[in-house]
RNA sequence: GGGGCAGUAGGGUAGCCAGGUUAUCCUCGUGGCUUUGGGAGCCAUGGACCCCAGUUCAAAUCUGGGCUGCCCCA
């Protein structure tokens, strides 16, 4: 194979790049003969699995998982005016059961609220019964219009993981908001994946919210990716679906209600925020294969090298490491491309050698530094390697990410220039990255400058550092001079 | 929302403008022999014109529609 298959240009063609790299790592075949949905390769979905695993374990700390019907009766579905009003468009509908038209159509769910609420007004009655929290895995659909894309912008969203809460107090709901996003900040950070955190704009708000909080990430052509939502729904919801408690005094009170949402868009994140030109990098945390042996074999002295690539299988498999012993036909140079297209995070050579020394070989996936270890010391070895991995692959997505978060006067927490930007500068700023400006909170202006820019607007810059502290800023709103609080901008998908 | 380009073997492609014999090349699959510290070599062999209609003696090629994919702009 030549050279430019090998490797792949991630900096001038992302879209490119993103496509490629899919396919080549097997993570998803997009060759299924419908727009907008694809299929898991075995691989791709082991990843899946992996993030979804530390997904579920930070849920389950504090919610119950529950698995609620893909079905939605219209009635329930058109229950919530401006709930439905935000999707109506891109509802799928079943109408028919065989060749027999159905009494009331049928949506397969564009998410879940209206699936799940009518079943919440059954399961609470009294204040013992809350808070409730309750999240279920599923897919959804939705009539996309625009371009689909592979795991960012589909029709079926395979892996929705969605949660409700109900609680007795406004405050109990505002308190359960922040443990969402401290969970979120969890599943992220461990995920090596950067992000801002914003409030979105009153006008882009979660149809049916009070407010709505969205995490968003960089991709390697400078768009923003939201990758997980959580909105603040008070009793909008529980007026609707009549979802009451009987509080301690006798009195009959809604619930305040929370829901917050992370789609397959997170495994997206992974694969672009880390991967490069030789194909994916994946974080050692949600590597399906941790660690690849690559054994050097001639035909003369293979045996030796082969028991000795297997003793120290066994014994990293019998450490809890996900470790595979590639000891297919293929040569070792194809071997190492394979696999480092793949994302294993650390690749270990054993030849003949080696064997005479009684050591191996490292090679880091992450920066390629090769480092001798002697036989008997590889299960901490590689577990002190499995950590830099993790920590430098992550370090290294911060450092990119927050390069390219500028502030315009002292309204965001970026690391770019600290003065006030032109219009001009803004310009250039907004191809590369998430730029902050001053913004009043009208829809008028927050239109205008996303018109006159090119970006979407993201909404006020909340938790920004990485110590979570809110800033604070205050300014004129570019477009009409009012005071203004520091939003976010960027190109976004 | 608007505009452009494309669909030929599992993947990538030539041929299409100018219709006509057995559809090109690379990769890949299968069997065999020799190999193995960064994509091995040789021999044999396998596999394709997106779908529907139209024009024509004749369509991968021309026309229309559909489906699917990709790119750019908003």
């Amino acid at each position: 194979m030549k050279e430019e298959e090998t490797v792949l240009q991630k900096g001038n063609n992302f879209s490119e790049w993103y496509n490629e790299i899919l396919k080549r790592a097997e993570i998803l075949d997009v060759r299924y003969p419908v727009k907008g949905v694809y299929v898991w390769y075995p691989y791709g979905y082991k990843l899946r699995n992996l993030i979804y695993k530390i997904l579920r374990s930070l849920m389950d700390k504090e919610h119950e998982e529950a698995l609620f019907p893909l079905l939605i009766p219209e009635d329930e579905l058109m229950k919530e005016k401006e709930h439905i009003k935000g999707f109506e468009e891109e509802v799928f509908w079943v109408t028919k059961g065989g060749s027999t038209e159905l009494d009331v159509p049928l949506a397969l769910r564009p998410t879940s609220e209206t699936a799940i609420y009518p079943v919440f007004k059954v399961w609470i009655r009294s204040h013992r019964d809350l808070p409730l929290r309750i999240y279920q895995i599923v897919n959804t659909f939705r009539y996309e219009t625009k371009h689909t894309r592979p795991l960012i912008r589909l029709r079926e969203i395979t892996s929705f993981k969605e949660a409700h809460t109900a609680h007795a107090s406004p405050a109990d709901a505002a308190e359960q908001i922040k443990k969402a996003v401290a969970l979120y900040k969890n599943f992220f950070d461990l995920l090596a994946v950067p992000y801002v955190i914003t409030r979105r704009p009153e006008w882009d708000k979660f149809p049916g919210a009070e407010y709505s909080i969205a995490f968003d990430t960089l991709m390697p052509d400078g768009r923003t990716m939201q990758i997980a939502t959580i909105h603040l729904l008070g009793e909008s919801f529980a007026r609707t679906f009549d979802i009451k408690y009987e509080d301690k005094d006798g009195s009959q009170k809604f619930v305040n209600q929370t829901c917050y949402g992370i789609s397959e868009r997170c495994v997206a994140a992974v694969i672009s925020v880390h991967g490069e030109e030789h194909g994916l990098v994946l974080p050692p945390e949600v590597a399906p294969i941790q660690v690849v042996i690559v054994p050097i074999v001639y035909s003369s002295g293979g045996a030796e090298v082969e028991k000795v690539c297997i003793a120290a299988y066994e014994e990293l498999k019998r450490a809890g490491i996900r470790v595979f012993f590639d000891n297919s036909e293929e040569r070792p140079g194809a071997k190492y491309y394979k696999w480092e297209m793949k994302g294993v995070p650390l690749r270990i050579e054993i030849g003949p050698r080696d064997v005479r020394n009684n050591r191996c070989e490292f090679v880091r996936r992450d920066d390629f530094t090769r480092m001798q270890v002697p036989l008997g010391d590889v299960v901490p070895e590689v577990k002190g390697t499995l950590k830099a991995i993790q920590d430098s692959v992550h370090e290294r997505a911060k450092e990119t990410f927050f390069a390219n978060v500028y502030k315009s006067g002292d309204s965001g927490v970026g690391k770019g220039e600290d003065k006030d930007k032109s219009e001009g500068e803004l310009e250039e700023l907004r191809r590369t990255g998430i730029v902050s400006i001053f913004l009043c909170e009208s829809e008028r202006c927050g239109r205008e400058v996303e018109e006159r820019l090119g970006v979407t607007v993201l909404g006020e810059a909340i938790y920004g550092d990485e110590n979570g502290e809110r800033v604070k800023s205050e300014g004129k709103c570019m477009i009409c001079s009012r005071k203004a609080k520091g939003v976010y901008v960027a190109r976004a998908y």
